[in-house]
DNA sequence: TTGTACGCGTTATCAC
DNA sequence: GTGATAACGCGTACAA
């Protein structure tokens, strides 16, 4: 194991060169001649170097780094977020630093500090404690991901779009009432337009309708049972009716199909189903179930599109600071399975 | 937005101390009188400093970075395990740059090198595509998880005792036949001992039983055509057995279930399941799946607490070099849900 | 094309 | 208890 750690000017007392020429070799291989460089290359194989970003980025003042903070990876989305994140390095070539936050506005404050003093260039938040206003005050590019956005540059899901497809669907699927369960989304988060667009495709087509918005808990069993207790109200309130459900997202959508299912010994025609995000669970259940799929690489990558675009403009000598906030729309696509005709 | 950014030499014309002092308020406030800390202290805010970590790495070597290869965040198996290493953030105060693998030597390569660059004082290796020898040969600590990990040192899953457990629980439901389902894991990865786990219990107890190694996809509809076929193999081979299926993992397992429980309207006593992993689909199943489940929250933590170890090591002035390699085994946990009596 | 000298923001080593 | 000064490894005018 190399203890001492070669440095530019080992290499340059090997080679004969100064420390700026080694430099060059780096940043600017083609002011050298061809020779010198194969000469620098050998020198680099035969002290076996390697190179020292910290140094780099102390002298420059590019970390190259982005934060990330997650709410948790427990869920799928948000795993499979971060993933493709992750994958845009590839492209981009910025390193990621993530926190994943705990719900809790004190320990993410900490998170962002941390992150600045590590100097990153920007930031992805996914994390839903800290209003965007006070985001917006740390004088870093920040682009939210579903999320309250205000006062933030933003990519989210067209929520409002994908309702419409899915409540469309169940209105093709001739149910005779709709009913769009959730929990109580605050109006200002992009997941908002779920109901906003249920809602409004129902009037529009002067269907008969219901929303059922509670606290429909955290875990596999109290959403169980909280699906369960709704699947008893909906058999009282609508028997014999064709109904058309349509649910905040796929856990929930397994979990009342599931009782659906064995109550049954199978999907019957009363009952259309469909949910949301394309999680794996919806792929994977008893019945593959329709839902609504999130395009996550694509918000991913058009995510880091606007924040590179925000890190690069930030480096020039005379940056133009964005003024109008940027808040994109990634259209979802509907995905028909087999818990609707 | 403050654009100058504030440092020590600022705080220590401020203050009419030096910039040692103002180190030292960090470093060893204990050793300044409290009044000058206060005085510090309120220079702090009225500059409204930000601290440089960068800056301090670079003068102490101290990165406070440790290094993650991942394979995919798909899985949630490597979320969760990544979900809990970031946990330790709060314990061990290192800082995580996470790269997610591709199957892909070279890429992967490139990756640590990248790691190394930025001076990471460890590493925790979850990914199986480079070897444990060329690993141990970057010269800093490593910790792997679940992979090849000859020349490492290594957390992982008793995976035998689960397969053990598993079986065990699998003889006292009175199957007539015991059969597990995996591909062909390599003997030296963890997960083989699944593998030897079953044959050794089979084979104590002269139970009748198959083992069934096979590539059986990856894509879900892959997975789903195996093991439909392999229902199809068992339903031939084993008519009117009581049959103990052992799948290698929850989402095999969830697939299988699916299948016989659409075949009979239910699980019919004659099929007994169990899998491995206890993730999110075991639970949320159509018959909720009994499962061996690793306890991720505690295999991440050992691994960091190895790694912490080491790297603290190191940073002593004369380190004694860990010459023996740790392998730690972390005991699985038999949950019992209502795919086995 | 190549070299000199200094700056980046902190810590470490001596002194006082 | 406090201060001056030299590292740390690289980038970057400015010179040659």
């Amino acid at each position: 194991m190399e203890k001492k750690k070669i440095t530019f000017a080992d290499i340059a007392k090997y080679t004969n060169f100064s420390k700026t020429t080694i430099s060059r070799y780096f940043n600017n291989p083609d002011s050298l001649t061809i020779e010198n460089q194969e000469t620098i290359a050998q020198a680099l194989k035969d002290l076996n170097y390697q190179e020292n970003k910290l140094a780099k980025v102390f002298a420059n003042g590019k970390s190259e780094f982005v934060g990330i903070i997650v709410p948790n990876l427990y869920l799928h989305y948000y795993a499979e977020m971060l993933n493709q994140i992750l994958n845009t390095y590839e492209s981009f070539n910025y390193k990621f630093l993530i926190f994943a936050g705990k719900n809790n506005e004190e320990a993410e404050r900490k998170y962002i500090q941390e992150l600045l003093a590590y100097k990153i260039e920007g930031m992805v938040v996914l994390s839903h404690t800290i209003p965007s206003k006070e985001l917006a005050s740390y004088g870093v590019p920040i682009v939210a991901i579903e999320r309250e956005d205000q006062y933030v540059h933003s990519v989210n899901t067209d929520n409002y779009m994908g309702a419409v497809q899915a409540t469309s669907l169940l209105l093709k699927n001739n149910c005779d009432v709709l009913l769009h369960i959730n929990s109580n989304v605050p109006k200002n988060v992009p997941a908002f337009g779920r109901i906003q667009g249920f809602l409004d495709t129902c009037r529009e087509h002067q269907a008969n309708h219901e929303v059922i918005l509670k606290d429909l808990g955290h875990s596999h069993q109290e959403i169980h049972a909280s699906m369960a207790e709704l699947y008893q109200y909906m058999e009282k309130k609508y028997p014999h009716m064709k109904k058309g459900i349509f649910l905040a997202n796929d856990t929930h959508a397994n979990s009342m199909l599931n009782i659906i299912f064995r109550e049954h010994g199978a999907l019957p025609e009363e009952y259309r189903i469909i949910g949301f995000d394309d999680s794996p669970a919806s792929g994977q259940a008893i019945v593959p179930i329709s839902t609504v799929g999130q395009q996550i690489g694509k918000i991913a990558r058009e995510a880091m599109e606007i924040l590179v675009m925000l890190m690069e403009e930030r480096k020039k000598r005379r940056p133009q600071p964005q003024t109008e906030l940027i808040h994109k729309h990634v259209t979802p696509i509907l995905i028909r399975r087999e818990t609707t005709d």
